[in-house]
DNA sequence: TATTGTTATACTCTATAACTATA
DNA sequence: TATAGTTATAGAGTATAACAATA
């Protein structure tokens, strides 16, 4: 615990590959030598995947995918907002946006209104609307086990370094 | 900076699925709710799915995918290794891995040699082994990219929380 | 019986291109 | 001209099932 302290109030020494590389290699497992154990975007990449199995798990019993989970989560939390809008905020492409939100429109739990001639607002039905209740609540289960083992000054560093990575 | 100090030499206050709500409707973005933005696991898919894309326009000039230089670079660190352990480390199933290591036989650069007369020992032929460095020299400084702004204590917190949601 | 490797196939998410219609 | 939505299609990674051959 000093040892974090210290380096903390230290003047950041930045990572290096070099030293990335050190770890990577005095890192083994079953015999072998992973050159990648070191390797953030590895890590990144291997946690992402595990956690998005669990979360498909998790999500089963409401039969929404989690991409359809987090379509339905954003329009229930942007009553009104257009496919467009939706899908800027996820990141999801306007040619990916249309079978999802005519997936959830097909299964009642959004409607779409016409505003513009061109644009929907969308919004969650009531059955939409209780089924991102159950999604949300779900979640909410499974982000409690992703951070578990981090105290909260340490999972507020992940969270802004992971935000960072998007931005810059 | 004070803050962090204080805060690691706490008690380990958990973080609580309602303080990461809290935190998430707080969190606004072009006049739209984003009530992922304080989601772990949201935002370790968003981070994720752009490192990929960034280490894949970067390995471009190799000819390699990524997870086909992922393969390679594990088997240049264990000559003689067999595709199931190969794939055992990296958590590529059998059925996977077959196309891959095809693939890289294919190209001239790794080989196998049968051992046992079901398992065959991989190694990375002369090609294989100065693609695999080219492809190691790419991702380290992509590394670098990905733990800009991180301090050594904080890279150290990521990287063990990240492996650990693989093992726990 | 358990393990290695293989083939075939499907699913999820993301990407591009081309098109229509509207502002 | 730019934006909203749509369709079709492709790519990358992962998943299951079934099979042959070997230990």
């Amino acid at each position: 615990m000093l040892y974090f302290i210290a380096v903390l109030i230290g003047d950041g020494n930045r990572i290096t590959p070099a030293i990335m590389q050190e770890e990577a290699e005095a890192t083994a497992q079953q015999g072998l030598r992973d050159p990648l154990a070191g390797n953030f975007g590895y890590q990144l990449r291997r946690a992402s995947v595990q956690m998005m199995a669990g979360l498909a798990a998790a999500l089963e019993e409401t039969g929404l995918r989690v991409t359809e989970a987090s379509v339905l989560l954003v329009i229930h939390a942007n009553p009104g907002a257009s496919q467009s809008d939706i899908g800027r905020l996820l990141g999801i492409r306007r040619a990916n946006m249309a079978p999802l939100a005519g997936t959830l429109e097909l299964r009642g739990l959004i409607a779409r209104a016409p505003v513009d001639g061109r644009s929907h607002a969308l919004r969650t039905t009531d059955a939409g609307a209780a089924l991102a209740e159950r999604a949300k609540a779900i979640t909410l289960r499974h982000e409690a086990r992703l951070t578990e083992g981090l105290d909260r000054a340490a999972a507020a560093i992940v969270l802004a370094h992971l935000r960072g990575l998007r931005a810059g």
